[in-house]
DNA sequence: TATATATCGATATTTTAGTATCGAAAAATA
DNA sequence: TATTTTTCGATACTAAAATATCGATATATA
């Protein structure tokens, strides 16, 4: 692929997605070390407060391009710089909403979102008596103003809590109105072009590999 | 490990995660095309469906001890039995649920769980305004009750909806109870015994993800 | 009945992720 | 200032997951 391999080698230029999905824990840890007023903090402390192996949170944070210093660890202040600058989270990302109902209205109320730089811009929903109304401060819109909306406010993602009958249109119409990426909490396989990016929120994943986890423990001799 | 490796290699006994994870993805395809009267679906076409390559779907199926036919695929009808079986989406996995807030109420409401064998018996809240009311027909008990009803209802699974502060003390009493898996929708990392499973439930995980795909994406020359 | 063909599944290979080892470096201590 | 100690990070290695190849086989068709 590369003519000279050799030069690449050492930069670990390509983060890996189970480094991404790790980041937002370091980052919690973090800010919460930096409130308690510790500035410095090693592998060792991170790996045991996260149940990982040291090694592999020193190769996580080679990925946001920190350094450690021999005997004291990482900067508490700059890994958290440089982590929020590697996964976006610096309160940019606009986002739209669909479908008001119990998990949509679950999301609007969360405030942890906003400490991970993602802004809910504004909610869309079909049911007369959802729209134009607020939810958790949030004003709901009907989805006819979708693109009126996303003219003026420009989201970059479209969350989408729709059932799965009309989550298929309603992506559309975020896609049409300029959205580079879903949030899709429903449980529908959806079509995107090919310059949109699509992430599939599937909760029944979690609860399968929890199931599976318990039989395997409970089969287990001795762990 | 076992004195005649041989004999094992062929048979694929360890399931693996990645292959768990997608299992629900299968099943709601396949019940759908159940629904619509067929019989035999090959690799290719739920590979198309789902997003997948043809061979990763293969080896995922192979785990579930099904065999396909050659020039028609796999019985619809074993393959939905045997992913069940898989997965323990039974019916029989009775959970409590603790923090019926935001969150949780949704999760007490979703009616895809029971499709996927989740039973939530019961809810619980420290909140006195909350308690002894149903939400989407699901009782509401005071935290204190949870011993008692876990003695008579034998709970498996405890979900956790609540917040961070208080998240490791309700954990600690449901392991008390013999809960044997915690779904865990706060964002604390909590500590439980050896022999409990803890799934962690990120929602910003994925959202980092997203953020980060979809940089890439518009930094990507062509694809 | 014989042949063509679609599809599986065994095996091998490649890629990605995780783990082990150990020398280098910087701070703490003597 | 010299020595000790802790912790990083480069390198090498192992394990897990995804992908490629291709022969076997059962069905459909001639
Ligand atoms: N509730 C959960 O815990 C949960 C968990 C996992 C997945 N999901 C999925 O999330 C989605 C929403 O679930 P829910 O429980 O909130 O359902 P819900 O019925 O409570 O809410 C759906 C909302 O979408 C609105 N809606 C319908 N069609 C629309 C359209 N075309 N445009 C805009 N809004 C529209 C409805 O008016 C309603 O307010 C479903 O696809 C569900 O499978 C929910
Ligand atoms: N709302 C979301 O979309 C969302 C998303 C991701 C994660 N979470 C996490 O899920 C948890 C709940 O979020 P939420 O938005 O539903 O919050 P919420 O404040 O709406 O609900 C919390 C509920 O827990 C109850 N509670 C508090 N202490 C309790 C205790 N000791 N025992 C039993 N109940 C107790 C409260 O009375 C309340 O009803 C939080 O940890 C949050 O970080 C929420």
């Amino acid at each position: 692929m590369d003519s000279f391999p050799e030069i690449a080698k050492n930069s670990e230029t390509i983060i890996r997605m189970p480094t991404v999905r790790r980041l937002p824990r370091y980052l919690r840890l973090l800010i919460e070390l930096k409130s308690e007023g510790k500035d410095f903090v090693s592998s060792e402390k991170i790996a045991q407060a996260l149940d990982l192996k040291p090694i592999v949170v020193r190769k996580d944070l080679a990925f946001t391009g920190n350094c450690g210093k021999p005997r004291l660890g990482y900067s508490i202040e700059h890994l958290i710089i440089s982590i929020e600058n590697v996964i976006n989270f610096r309160g940019k990302d606009t986002a739209f909403l669909a479908g008001v109902g119990n998990l949509g209205s679950a999301l609007l109320g969360y405030k942890g979102f906003e400490k991970y730089g993602l802004n809910i811009a504004a909610a869309f929903d079909l049911d007369k008596e959802k729209v134009n109304k607020t939810v958790h401060n949030k004003d709901v819109y009907p989805l006819e103003m979708l693109p009126v909306l996303a003219a003026r406010l420009h989201p970059y993602i479209g969350i989408l809590c729709v059932p799965e009958e009309s989550a298929q249109e309603v992506v559309e119409k975020m896609v049409s109105c300029g959205i580079k990426g879903i949030w899709n909490f429903s449980n529908k396989e959806l079509k995107v072009p090919a310059d949109v990016v699509l992430q599939n929120e599937d909760l029944a994943a979690g609860l399968a590999v929890l199931s599976i986890s318990i039989d395997k423990k409970s089969k287990a001799p001795v762990q």
